[in-house]
DNA sequence: CATCATTGTATCATATTTGTATCAATATCT
DNA sequence: AGATATTGATACAAATATGATACAATGATG
């Protein structure tokens, strides 16, 4: 189930958006600020953003740039006069724009087919003697198939999306299990241990002292 | 699910388009002129091109010709005055036209019919000792007929038609339900059961463990 | 209205995954 | 080198998921 977050400074509107994405299946929280919203981007996962270019506080445009490093895709909302906006919104990396006012359907439909746009991404990797198909949700090795539970197959895909990078504890934990990470437990540790027994790769995933791991390849 | 690639350099018409083809459960992708389109299908099966004919570079007359190798149905856009384009159009072998403007239950309803009308939906699939037919709704193993009931039958369908992808409860349970899925319910585990107990087939209908299901074929 | 097939809930048994605890090994720093 | 912190390895317990079975509710059919 997608998670969107609304950020929309008049209620009556942000009720309506809810409203209009509940119907269709998303769940929906909303900010009313962009101060707001940046601290709820920190506290958990989303899917989609819904965004209200004029905010008070840190703008539209400011917060997109800081949406930027959660990788998450962007629809701005826009008067419909504002074309400048508009350009400037998509320059700046969004995915879409709605303008106000706007039709219930027409949201929902640009909703879902941003978070389908964004999710048809690569779906079969491979490494050494590895394959990894996303759909099937299978791993072969040197043919054999190699059975991974979900969080050891979902920290692999994050991995294989962030190659020759370290990633932090904090953050494969975030990414995986979708919940903050409070402080330190052995639990990402553990994990990929047991990813690198079962796929026999001590080397390809480094530990980075301090910090977490990276997958190294070529 | 059906493919769509819609070609047309004016992208709010282009947008229009996807939007009223994803409400009726089509994917839709874009090229903005004949030359992308042309790339787009060398990399990827599409089942319908909609093809506006005024277009920039390869106009559209001459991506129908490009089209006909690939066996791909295509649906025309042209200006309401152009009698004369619409004509040679078909001529070249384009399988349906809409004028610009079009409405959109219009346009949703041209796609409807020029696809059953070519009708790449499979009506028979087989496997292992097990033949399914979908227009008579008839399921034998080794020439017998085998009782299934109307969810069976369709979530076997959706496996067929699914092959080798994990399906998640979720996905099943709105797919075949028609309704959203709250929560957790054992529904969708115990139709499968029941499917693998009377076609016999407990490997082929693979549990994914905190997912949902897979068929695998081959 | 009675019967039957279908569908979904409840329950129990089993299997799998996940996380904590513990100790051993290794890296970092002075 | 030695102290300390960090990570690896192992075992185990708790939580969670699925399979199997029985049965109740629902809806279709004659």
């Amino acid at each position: 189930m997608n998670q969107i977050l609304v950020v929309e400074d008049e209620k009556n509107i942000s009720t309506l958006i809810c409203m209009a994405l509940s119907q269709v299946g998303y769940k929906c929280e909303t900010a009313s600020d962009g101060e707001i919203a940046a601290d709820m981007l920190e506290k958990k996962r989303y899917d989609l953003i819904l965004l209200d270019v004029m905010l008070p506080k840190i703008d539209g445009f400011e917060l997109i740039e800081y949406i930027k490093d959660y990788d998450i895709p962007v629809i701005f909302i826009t008067a419909k006069s504002d074309v400048k906006d508009r350009v400037k919104g998509l320059n700046l990396g969004a995915d879409d724009y709605i303008t106000k006012p706007f039709d219930v359907s027409e949201l929902q439909a640009r909703v879902e087919a941003v978070l389908r746009r964004y999710s048809k991404s690569v779906t079969h990797f491979s490494f050494d003697d590895i394959e990894v198909d996303t759909e099937s949700m299978i791993v072969t090795k040197s043919g054999e198939p190699v059975d991974l539970t979900i969080k050891e197959f979902e920290i692999l895909l994050l991995f294989l999306r962030n190659k020759n990078i370290a990633l932090y504890r904090e953050m494969i934990y975030e990414k995986v299990w979708k919940e903050p990470y409070m402080g330190d437990t052995r639990t990402v540790d553990l994990h990929i241990q047991r990813l690198r027994k079962k796929l026999g790769i001590k080397d390809k995933i480094q530990s980075v002292f301090k910090v977490g791991y990276r997958f190294v390849d070529k």
